[in-house]
DNA sequence: ATTTCATAATGACATATATCAATATATTTT
DNA sequence: AAAATATATTGATATATGTCATTATGAAAT
């Protein structure tokens, strides 16, 4: 049985450069073929590394299930959590046709079903099929607009507007869903943020007495979206 | 007479999301001929705005000479000023091929002349090229790295760190020389570094203090690069 | 059940950085 | 040359945020 790469509804807008597996949809039948002869599937426990910045870029990798956050770490100073993946997003990296490095680290945190595909069949697929090659331009350029809005919400923000950013981005893009459980610790919260982990607790207490959010241990409930939404705006 | 597009030396690592000429290297006879019959250039006085955020992305362009500047622009807060172009960086911005919308402003920061190639021509090159889509494709690639490192600086360094990465870029990759005169304001070098002016102007003073740098008016000297390069190290 | 360990929470304090107001210096306009 | 305007500088002060030490809580291991 060939399992399904990506179906209509799986689009995705969350995207570590690469892409959500729309790019998969223009593939021919043989391309499609192609992909399933030679993918293998790993799986990954929460906590273990899909992927470590500096290695070697040898696979496309796609996400089957599982949760993963998109790492960049910077050998002194704390990492800055760019993104949280999943199916069906696609993982790429900037070091694609460029020097095939990893430029992030993906830590897998929740058990992960990963499936790894040559990358030199991915590049293939650009060289011959032009929507396909398009089609990533057009998912690179998304991911370099999210990339802005992360700028802006890092750099001009207050911690007030950085944790509502993260907790809305939660909410709305991961969990879907205004109430949610998190596997994320308040140290990875920080790192989404640009804050100390100290600094979330106290924060979060402040929306928590403000009424804007509710909390307990990893459950996050968004009573006021409005007020959160405000003070993202606000900075 | 028909103007080179771009030279073998002319390859820069510098771009707006977009790329540098190399991009044109792999363009056939008939091609750059299309270039030639429907491009169109512009001189934009210092200060001029070439492109504005929001607007649409109607042409890629390159710059002829001069220098520009590539803002992020945040309605209530400061602008973040990303990066310097200059010929031969092209400019195609992330809204290529997506929603055909300019997500920053570019703004002459010397007399600049720009040329203008319709983006439906640039568009028909990715079709019809496949080592063109490569090409950009790297270039896009090249431009998330250099994000990744803005972000890097930007969220984890502290003011020194922060103005050492914006004064070693100046040097290394705008004015290409340890000593320099810039037309860029103290805001300008403060929205590069995420400071006030003010912050600047302090610690551009306790730089000059130390003996790191010389500064008179918009006229900078590097002459201790080795600590600027620990500075920017350190955070 | 008790110990061990990781994570979370709190408080006191230090520090980085912004804000505001005032003045100085250029640069442009009249 | 004088006035007007923009930019640069400085100082005093406020504020946001990080650091460090301590305790609490919960999960995993024995």
């Amino acid at each position: 049985m060939i399992t399904k790469i990506a179906q209509e509804s799986d689009i995705s807008n969350n995207n570590y450069c690469g892409t959500g597996p729309g790019i998969f949809q223009t593939l021919d039948k043989e391309q499609v073929q192609l992909v399933h002869t030679s993918r293998f599937e790993v799986d990954f426990k929460a906590g273990e590394t899909i992927i470590k910045q500096g290695s070697a870029l040898t696979h496309v990798i796609y996400l089957v299930n599982g949760k993963a956050k998109v790492l960049l770490e910077d050998s002194s100073n704390q990492d800055i959590l760019l993104q949280i993946l999943q199916q069906p997003d696609v993982i790429i990296g900037p070091g694609f046709n460029k020097d095939f490095r990893h430029y992030c680290s993906v830590v897998a945190i929740e058990d992960t079903k990963a499936c790894f595909v040559d990358v030199n069949i991915f590049k293939n697929f650009v060289e011959t099929n032009s929507q396909f090659a398009l089609d990533l331009i057009v998912l690179l350029n998304s991911g370099y607009i999210k990339l802005y809005d992360k700028l802006k919400s890092l750099t001009n923000k207050h911690m007030n507007g950085r944790l509502a950013d993260t907790l809305l981005y939660l909410s709305d893009d991961i969990y879907k869903n205004l109430e949610f459980e998190t596997t994320l610790s308040r140290l990875d919260i920080a790192n989404m943020s640009s804050m100390t982990k100290e600094s979330v607790i106290r924060t979060l207490k402040n929306f928590k007495e403000d009424g804007i959010i509710d909390t307990q241990g990893d459950s996050f409930r968004i009573l006021k979206k409005d007020v959160l939404l405000d003070i993202s705006k606000k900075g």
